[in-house]
DNA sequence: TTGTATGCGTTATCAA
DNA sequence: TTGATAACGCATACAA
């Protein structure tokens, strides 16, 4: 009955922890040995026999090293640390965690996601966590990101905003997708355009992003600037706003939603009026998320290829932590139009 | 130029890490004072005077504690792991993974989510992490949740499958859920029903348990075995079945889907076959997903109360860290009919 | 009331 | 080739 620290569980056992010493002396070598075997420390030459022995000691013990400890004695764990901010989480990002937990995983790191709490901050969290690098989704604090690159953290960003441009973050291309939902609008007749704009505050960055795109692309197009409108995520208020921009004269004939499920709404908000896609309105999304083949009619969007993105991220991570300046981010981050009935 | 073993910054600085000591060293006291006041140690009585030149130190060098050395030290840290089966993630998880997230974090615990790769188990994670509690969507393998367990790490599953009734375990309601569309369909007067089985294997337990809820039903209510068809999620795959479906003798006349999405297929499907919901096939799904009510027509589903869930999750893990016994989970986890007109 | 000293489990330096 | 041994940063039992 070895006494423990620990508390006991539910049936009354309180094991010890198996530790490397536990294993130095089930192996009848010194703890320093099982450390060398465990980590193939270069310099350092094991005999196959030594070796043996230490391995199956640890496979009998079931021994797995403490990554606290390790982490205090090496500066930093095999964890990357993936920060997602407050905005609404959809596939995209959901396809993002996957992409990126599997490519790190390939590489012996364990991406661990942290969701931001409704305005808190996480800016403690990586002191405690020590990750061996920090992916975010949004713009860090500035003093918080030079704390944690001072601190040796790498701190990778799949950003959007267009004023940061250093070296390392991926500056999104949402003005881009602006302009690609504007100039197929355009290519398909439409002179008088409408922007829908999100009720959440959260993604205003996007918001205005995309947006921006969509005026420019309009400007040099020479048509008029777009009705911007918010529209609600709820089939009246899409209705609504749906007869507001067809009142306006001259009417609009076609909108850039500011996303897949604005567009849906919209859809919805056309059918309870009698007006149908692309003829009365035409709607364009973006996302391709996976319902828009299903929408009625069959939704027109625009696709950020996610894998490009996925890539670079894993790139930029892994140079890092291997020392070198992270690579250059794609050019046009592969936006894809993909046309289906709606517009 | 102090010398350091950390990697230098992509500026060439390379600060070293601030330590309690640090702080110790600034505000004139020991390296355990500063401990004191920072854990507001019970039992020790520390005089307002130095209460505050060690705050002001702590704020003055940006002081935060070192989180693998308090785990190491404390054998826990602050961490609850989170963890994510192989299965697609759906808006219902991502919304657990928020709800969760802010609750932990009203309690001073942060919620890491780790999803797990393609395949490859997560078996060690929670060892190098030393998490205070493990939150897990799937069941855990019985070796290695007794290794938790024994280990004095509270292991919290939001369960699903129907055998493991053990404490802490939310064994899900997924038969529920297939009972309430059997019985809406019947309610509104279908005697041969169908449903709808999603191609994607990793989703077999719910699969099978929802199917097994509305066969349970159907056979309480006297109907026939409802016809089982495996439905592709693509328009015209999802078009098939429903012909297939229509042409048995007698016609099914309203079918239930796996979840909302193949609700979508489906409805697009009738589409293409100049079929409308509810009057030539009903379609009810499951999970009320945000594009519910867009859909052609508004979509009736089956919804779970997610709060319910939450909440049970936190209380849980709370009860557990304290070190009692777990509570008892909702008795029917709340699943709600949601009317709308497709069925 | 505060300070000293110890150990948590590792890795890595050095001597044997 | 291997084995003592010293940090890593913190919390706490104990001494002052």
């Amino acid at each position: 009955m070895a006494p423990s620290r620990r508390a006991p569980t539910a049936d009354g056992t309180a094991r010890r922890r198996v530790t490397a010493t536990d294993v130095a002396r089930e192996a009848g070598v010194s703890q320093a040995t099982v450390s060398y075997v465990l980590n193939n420390t270069p310099g350092q030459t094991i005999p196959a026999h030594t070796r043996e022995r230490v391995q199956d000691a640890v496979a009998r013990l079931g021994y797995a090293p403490h990554g606290a400890a390790r982490a205090l004695r090496l500066g930093r764990s095999d964890v990357v640390l993936f920060l997602l901010p407050d905005w609404p989480i959809g596939p995209a990002v959901v396809t993002l965690v996957e992409g990126l937990t599997e490519r790190l995983q390939a590489q012996g790191l364990s991406l661990l996601v942290r969701r931001a709490a409704e305005g808190v901050a996480l800016s403690g969290l990586w002191r405690s966590v020590s990750p061996a690098a920090v992916v975010s989704l949004d713009a860090l604090d500035g003093a918080e990101l030079e704390a944690m690159e001072g601190a040796g953290i790498p701190v990778v960003s799949a950003l959007v905003r267009p004023r940061a441009s250093a070296p390392g973050v991926l500056t999104g291309s949402h003005t881009l997708i602006g302009a690609t939902q504007l100039q197929h609008l355009a290519a398909t007749g439409h002179r008088h355009i409408g922007y829908g704009l999100p009720d959440d505050p959260r993604v205003a960055v996007f918001r205005d992003l995309r947006l921006d795109g969509v005026r420019t692309a309009a400007f040099e197009l020479g048509l008029a600037e777009p009705s911007v409108r918010v529209v609600p995520m709820s089939v009246g208020g899409a209705a609504d706003v749906v007869a507001a921009w067809r009142a306006e004269s001259p009417a609009v004939t076609a909108v850039c939603a500011y996303n897949d499920d604005m567009a849906f709404a919209l859809l919805a908000g056309m059918r309870t009026l009698g007006l149908t896609a692309p003829t009365d309105l035409a709607v364009i999304g973006v996302d391709d998320t996976p319902l828009a083949p299903f929408a009625h009619p069959p939704l027109t969007t625009v696709r950020q290829d996610a894998d490009a993105i996925m890539d670079f991220l894993t790139a930029a991570v892994l140079r890092r932590l291997a020392g070198g300046t992270p690579p250059r981010p794609p050019r046009s981050e592969a936006i894809t139009l993909v046309v289906r009935e709606s517009a």
